[in-house]
DNA sequence: ATTTTAGTTCTTTACTTTGAGAACTAAAAA
DNA sequence: TTTTTAGTTCTCAAAGTAAAGAACTAAAAT
């Protein structure tokens, strides 16, 4: 296997990706491996792979690499007579990854209800405003299967 | 005006809130201002009444106001002839916010769209799957309006 | 003109995060 | 059995964050 040698624009993608996923609350190392799996003209590189290609530390390397696996963002596959693990992003889960945003922002629902439920009566017109919010959290909640119903049919 | 006092139960709420929002990422004293403003008896609370009920040094209201001002979550009103502004959170714009988020995760499909052009034909599969993954994310940004029109028109 | 109010800004301290480098380890290869 | 490989873990330094306390400021009240 030849050494991953990263094009000028393969390392502005990577940079311009890191923003994002930096915003996202995601470690630089982590972003980094992020989008170094999403351009290289491999998509399976082993720990020193990765660690040439982004000029990271053993333990850098293997901290994001361990924090992203946690956290379901890569993967890896082995080969039989081959100990070294080969490392690929999980992007196609993104509908999933969605799937769990969404979620977590709806799990919200039950706190906010319970906090209506504390509110004294006196204020009226904003308890009903955070009714409404929970409303649409509900609402959403329903929607959500529907779509994905929609996009599954539409993919076929 | 008198003094804000907070029962178990709604420091209990702040509390409970705050953890949701920290791992959201933003702040413990912050995270807290957005409870205190959501559990009080009264929905609109000056810069003092926000710093007894939480306990919280000047330096760190101002500072989490601001941040909360800044970014949206809050705002204030102002009553003539009475120097102080009067916080309030801005939780009926949940619907917003959430507009927000999901068009932040949207604005990936801009550079997936420019990683998929930059990539080698030679990872047919990998290619393709990111492609799905665009695709996915444009069949959301369609669906969005129209789960808010359904929304709207569902509120009356 | 002086004092009070309603904050902001500065300084410092404590804590957390990130990542480097070196030491370590367990399995496989020689 | 010794060496190499493929990492992990430990220790440390640098940088960043959060918040307290004190000093400061601009407008309003006295």
């Amino acid at each position: 296997m030849e050494e991953i040698k990263l094009t000028e624009k393969q390392q502005e993608l990577i940079e311009k990706l890191g923003v994002f996923l930096e915003r996202g609350g995601i470690s630089p190392a982590q972003a980094r491996i992020m989008g170094l799996l999403l351009v290289a003209n491999r998509v399976e590189l082993t720990f020193d792979e990765i660690r040439d290609a982004l000029q990271l530390s053993k333990s850098a390397t293997s901290n994001a690499i361990n924090a992203l696996l946690q956290s379901e963002k890569i993967t890896y596959i082995t080969k039989t007579g081959d100990r070294k693990r080969y490392f690929k992003t999980l992007i196609a889960t993104q509908k999933s990854d969605f799937e769990k945003r969404f979620k977590q922002f709806l799990s919200m629902k039950e706190i906010y209800t319970q906090i209506l439920e504390a509110r004294t009566p006196e204020t009226e017109k904003f308890n009903s405003e955070l009714a409404q919010v929970v409303d649409f959290m509900g609402f959403m909640e329903e929607q959500l299967p529907i779509i994905f119903a929609k996009w599954k049919a539409k993919k076929r």
